[in-house]
DNA sequence: TATTTTATGAGACTCATTATCAGTATTATT
DNA sequence: AATAATACTGATAATGAGTCTCATAAAATA
């Protein structure tokens, strides 16, 4: 199984130990493609009876994110989003400032001008966050 | 004096009243192009002796941005910055990961897809934010 | 000036996240 | 396998940016 590669892979490159909470947490987050906050991850987890403490999702989580594995999403109303990487190109966000739906967007030019910005001023790209707050379709 | 008239204009738009407090305050966002938080800004008041205390420092920035005076950038890391948006156009910002330092970029193409995607999805574009996280010539 | 309305300041409060630390689980060593 | 060494977990305390409350002060209105 792909994930428990990565996830065994990233724990020993930080030397850290392989857990059942830290596989109950990889696992959840990767059962969904949704934006999830710590909290929901937290709950899901205890009522499907898999429990691991708050603290125990937020340090790995940090793990996650650290390797790879997990983006965090920040969109400004003071909660962290997660969703996992696995198989998914990057992307941007679109997040509905109404109903506070989030979708993915990606465009090569927008990319490439980014790079290039960056890389004329003598810069080095460590990574970016490109959202764009709209109204979506249904909420017009 | 460009800036007394805007602000007194706000807060009529707002039905709220000119006070000294937030004159202070404007004055001081004013007197920057700096990406201060909101205790930098009331700390200089006070060193100042114009002191105005920290819950109306946050109650007026938010009124100063939401009537596009004062721009609000969250880069991450739970603090948010505000700058002034006199005589400034619009930008986006670059940040070093290490020194902090923040510079700002504006690019037409990027501007224009960023439309063109929000329009092609039926959605109507409110704000955006675009973030690049480098390392600035200094800090490589 | 008297009255009504709004703003201010001090500090309590919130809430997401982080830190602490005793007890437990895992890994390494014998 | 037993023991020692080390890392992990969970409960809860702490943190910190930002918000709320409410008594007092200032401004607008009568």
């Amino acid at each position: 199984m792909r994930s428990l590669n990565l996830l065994k892979k990233a724990l020993k490159k930080e030397n850290l130990r392989y857990t059942k909470q830290r596989q109950f947490i990889w696992d959840e987050i990767c059962n969904t493609d949704d934006h999830r906050d710590a909290e929901e991850i937290y709950l899901t987890l205890r009522k499907n009876g898999l429990s691991a403490s708050r603290a125990t999702v937020y340090r790995t989580i940090d793990v996650l994110v650290k390797n790879n594995l997990v983006r965090k999403l920040e969109i400004g109303d003071g909660t962290a989003r997660y969703e996992n990487k696995i198989d998914t190109a990057h992307h941007d966000h679109l997040i509905c400032v109404k109903c506070g739906k989030i979708e993915e967007f990606m465009d090569d030019t927008i990319e490439n001008r980014q790079d290039q910005i960056v890389e004329d001023l003598g810069f080095k790209m460590i990574r970016h966050i490109h959202q764009l707050f709209v109204l979506c379709d249904k909420c017009q």
